[in-house]
DNA sequence: AGGTGCTTGCGCACGAAGTCACAAACTTAA
DNA sequence: TTAAGTTTGTGACTTCGTGCGCAAGCACCT
């Protein structure tokens, strides 16, 4: 048994489709935002060089990226923008809308809310839920319509009827765990985490985290060694 | 050809200090909050294995990551947790409060100013900017004060004066660019944005971006990516 | 048709990051 | 003090991601 794991050595070339590499992915939404952009633009046709430009990334990376897609260019000429944006989008997933439901509707829920960007790129409220008497009942207007604050305790009706995929959690961080849990078990499998606190969720189930103070002390980690380097006497014990 | 670059070969075991690896500096804000809670709750000791665990990661990588910060640790006891988290923090630079200035005062600036994750972590607001007429010169608690909030032309005095070394974005994408033009020419060398379009900055200055819809759509793919492979068959022995 | 000038797609090599496994170093017990 | 048990710190190895360079392929011109 355990001869060998799928895929023996070699240099595997046609993996197109399957196995798209995680830097890759993550790379995909900025690309479709700025290929998006230049077709609004009127721009139809466009060479890595200088999409790569507007995706602040080398040209090399950008045409590989592309490249674990398919063969969407045109040796000589460059991308179809509309047609390169259209191809990544539905590599995205992003050809039908995805319901949201944000859970927490506090400052940051609120703002979140009304968030243009959801709908923008495809992306639909579908429900709000929070836990605080003051909140639950109370009508919120998002995109088109006006949507009511429900209790945790409906979340799994709320799921169901709404057909949401994606859960946003924006309430404390004290809280956060437990409506993970309530998330999991309504038959979320995708979360957003806006909350400081590492959520344990079965296997399955992807999280992805939004912290705004571990970006500022990565940021605060640059800012101090930029100041303490130009000085060849450092004066400390 | 390829000679002569800056530390040929050899080990170095010895770079603790200088040369810190990206993906440990962006764990580290996690070590240091969970230390934090530990220490709060009571706890002197831990061992990587525990740690590990509440921080979401392997213990090997763990102490791989805290090894390049130096020896922290007691072999067969484990790690003392306030010590530990002072250490960290020191890394980070955390020891003296940073001062942060937010341009764009709407819907996610003003729940950012409400934001008490900024005070707790060493972070100080010290200014907040907008350029609609409805909104400079009015007054925002924040923290334990009040700020007024000012036009983006003061932007460099307020800077100089507050000694402010952080900006965060949070105005409409289309005065990104120019906001972030601004902040560099007053001064300000690390800027988070929370605007989705890419920012070009001069070298020497940092910047980290926040992209809601860049997280929906990661989630969005590998949602859909689990809707289209139910496995069409499975080898059986 | 054939030549010329671009640009993509991709093999390859290199560097960064993650995993494994174990000797070194410490505590505790006797 | 010695031995047994525990846990760190880290070298070696594996995997992943990036950058380089160029042949293949397309458009345009003569
Ligand atoms: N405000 C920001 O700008 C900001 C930025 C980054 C991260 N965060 C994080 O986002 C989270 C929310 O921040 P906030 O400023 O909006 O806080 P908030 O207190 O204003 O809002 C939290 C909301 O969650 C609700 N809530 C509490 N427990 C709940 C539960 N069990 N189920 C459902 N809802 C519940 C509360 O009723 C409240 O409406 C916090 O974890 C915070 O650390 C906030
Ligand atoms: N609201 C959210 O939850 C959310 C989430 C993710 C990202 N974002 C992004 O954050 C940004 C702000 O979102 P918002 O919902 O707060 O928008 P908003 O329109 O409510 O607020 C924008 C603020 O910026 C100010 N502003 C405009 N031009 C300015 C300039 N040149 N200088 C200074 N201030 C200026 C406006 O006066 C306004 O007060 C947008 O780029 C949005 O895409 C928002």
């Amino acid at each position: 048994m355990s001869l060998s794991r799928r895929n023996v050595g070699k240099t595997r070339t046609r993996d197109v489709g399957r196995g798209i590499p995680d830097a890759t992915i993550a790379r995909l939404p900025v690309y479709v935002r700025v290929l998006k952009t230049m077709s609004d633009d009127g721009v139809t046709t466009v060479s890595s060089e200088d999409l790569a430009a507007s995706c602040g990334v080398s040209p090399a990376k950008l045409r590989k990226d592309l490249s674990h897609l398919g063969s969407y260019g045109t040796r000589g000429v460059g991308y179809d923008v509309a047609f390169l944006a259209y191809h990544v989008s539905r590599e995205l997933g992003l050809t039908k809308p995805w319901g949201v439901v944000i859970i927490g509707v506090g400052n940051l829920g609120q703002a979140l809310v009304s968030y243009r960007g959801f709908a923008t790129r495809g992306f639909e409220v579908v429900g709000l839920v929070d836990a605080h008497p003051d909140v639950v009942g109370t009508s919120i207007s998002v995109g088109g319509g006006e949507l009511t604050v429900t209790s945790l305790d409906d979340l799994a009706r709320l799921v169901a009827r709404t057909g949401a995929q994606i859960g946003v959690i924006s309430t404390p961080a004290e809280a956060a765990q437990r409506v993970a849990d309530s998330l999991v078990a309504a038959g979320i499998r995708s979360i957003l985490n806006f909350a400081p606190v590492v959520l344990c969720v079965p296997d399955g189930v992807e999280v992805r985290k939004v912290d705004l103070a571990v970006e500022l002390q990565i940021l605060a980690f640059h800012e101090q060694r930029r100041g303490e380097k130009p000085l060849p006497e450092v004066m400390h014990a």
